[in-house]
This record gives C-alpha cells, sequence and structure tokens, in this order.
DNA sequence: TACACATATACCCATATGGGAATATAATAA
DNA sequence: TTATTATATTCCCATATGGGTATATGTGTA
C-alpha cells in the first residue's frame, strides 16, 4: 500500500515533476538541471536523490559529471510521462522548461567543452 | 502547474486512495465508508472533502445520508483507477476493502431499513 | 419542541516535507 | 599536493499534513 502511495508523493512536488519531464526528453546532469530550472544546486541534488530512491531515475558519471535518465524499468513513470508531455501546452512552466532544454549545453562549464574539442 | 503536483499530492494519502477504489465500484456514504474502513468518522469526512474539493468525487444527500461517488467528469481519475483496480490483487489492502463493500448495507443504521421496508 | 443520528468543522499535536546555508566528498586540473 | 569544480549531505527552520477529540450543523423522529 506504501508503494503506491508514496509514488504518488514523490511525484506531487513541482521540480521533481520538472525533473522528470527534462529527462523524459535528454539525461543531464546535475549542473544543467540547475541551470535550466535556476535552481540552487542541493536542491537539484536532494530531489534527484528522492527520485533515484524511488526507482524513477539512475545515475551515471561521465567524468566529472553525474549524467541521470529515466529509468527506462519502470513503466509506470514511463505510461505517466508520455501522457504528461502530451498535454504540456498546457502548461506554462513544464513547456518553458523544455524549450530551454537547447541551452542545456551551456551550463557543462567550459573546461569541459575544451576538453571535447 | 501546482494543478498537476496538487492533484499527485491529493492521490497520495492512503485513506484516500482507498475510498476512491471503493467509490469507484460503488457510491458510498460516509456511515458506509467508516464500517468498511473501520475509521473514525471525523477522519472520513475530512478526507472526502479534499476529495471534493479536487474534482475527485462529488455528493448528494438522501434522507439523512450524504452519499459520495466519483465524478465521473474528471477523465484523469476515472482511468488511473482503473488501472489501479487492474492490479488490485497485488494489493491486500485494497483486495480486502473491495471485499468488505458486501458489507456496506450492515453501516446503513436501523432505522434507514425500517424506513425501506 | 426535544432527541438521536449523520456529517462537517475547529482545534491541537506530532510528524513529514521542502528550502536555504554551510559543509563534506569526489574528481579533475595545475 | 593544492586548488577548483561537481555533486552530496547535514543542519535548521517554516510550513503542510494527517490524526484525534470535541463540538457544531443539519436532518429526521418522537
Amino acid at each position: 500500500m506504501d508503494e503506491l502511495t508514496h509514488l504518488f508523493k514523490t511525484l506531487s512536488d513541482e521540480t521533481r515533476m520538472r525533473i522528470l519531464v527534462l529527462l523524459y526528453h535528454k539525461e543531464l546532469c546535475v549542473c544543467q538541471l540547475q541551470g535550466i530550472l535556476e535552481a540552487p544546486q542541493p536542491k537539484i541534488s536532494k530531489h534527484l536523490s528522492k527520485l533515484k530512491d524511488k526507482g524513477f531515475v539512475k545515475d551515471t558519471r561521465q567524468e566529472q559529471f553525474i549524467f541521470y535518465y529515466l529509468n527506462k524499468e519502470n513503466k509506470f513513470i514511463q505510461e505517466l510521462l508520455e501522457n504528461i508531455i502530451l498535454s504540456i501546452q498546457d502548461n506554462p512552466v513544464l513547456k518553458n522548461d523544455v524549450d530551454r532544454l537547447g541551452l542545456s549545453d551551456t551550463f557543462i562549464n567550459a573546461q569541459k567543452q575544451k576538453k571535447t574539442k
């Protein structure tokens, strides 16, 4: 029982929902989410930690960055997000976040860009 | 935005979820829910009040009882509950609640039964 | 009217939750 | 090794939430 209610509790936070919608489109590291959502780093990290605990996302380190991505094995969140994406036009906040996804590379710092050249 | 997260917040309580699953099967008054869920009356009333505020349920008075039923116009909750019902075998608590639905008439008091005869 | 029952509300308390600031940890760079 | 960057964690506070008890409101009945 707890599982079901805890699942909804995890979804009942605006920041977490915004993160999930963004990750649905693209895997992102903490600093990218920080930039897109314009939120302090501990805030992002704490929500990611909760999302990971609940099995919504997974993470992988790539050099100095830790990238988060949706846990594809979690069918529930996958389908739910698809439905939310479909109605995203109704939601200015989520729509704007997704628009800002184009900026994501901006938030990977200069060092990284130097290396990849 | 708030709407989406508040919606999940409303679903993230065990008692409310149990009530919704029961109402999916049958409209019920407060005293019947009290009996099935074995919970105090104010607790039931308060959760029903929240479910009503959020547009999940509606109510109608029939003599001294107030019956609650799912708001059929709310497609979201309707579909969500269908999915939960499908997986209800996995959930001992919800399964037991639905089994106890057969007792619902028991919790309508003697006066009512006298009148309807 | 007075009483009984069904339901709603108010009040209080304990706990959970989210956020900010500071700090810790881990990896890379110099 | 030291410094810098990326991320995680800790601590504290304000607020939200759910539950219990008591009480209020509303309806039907004697």
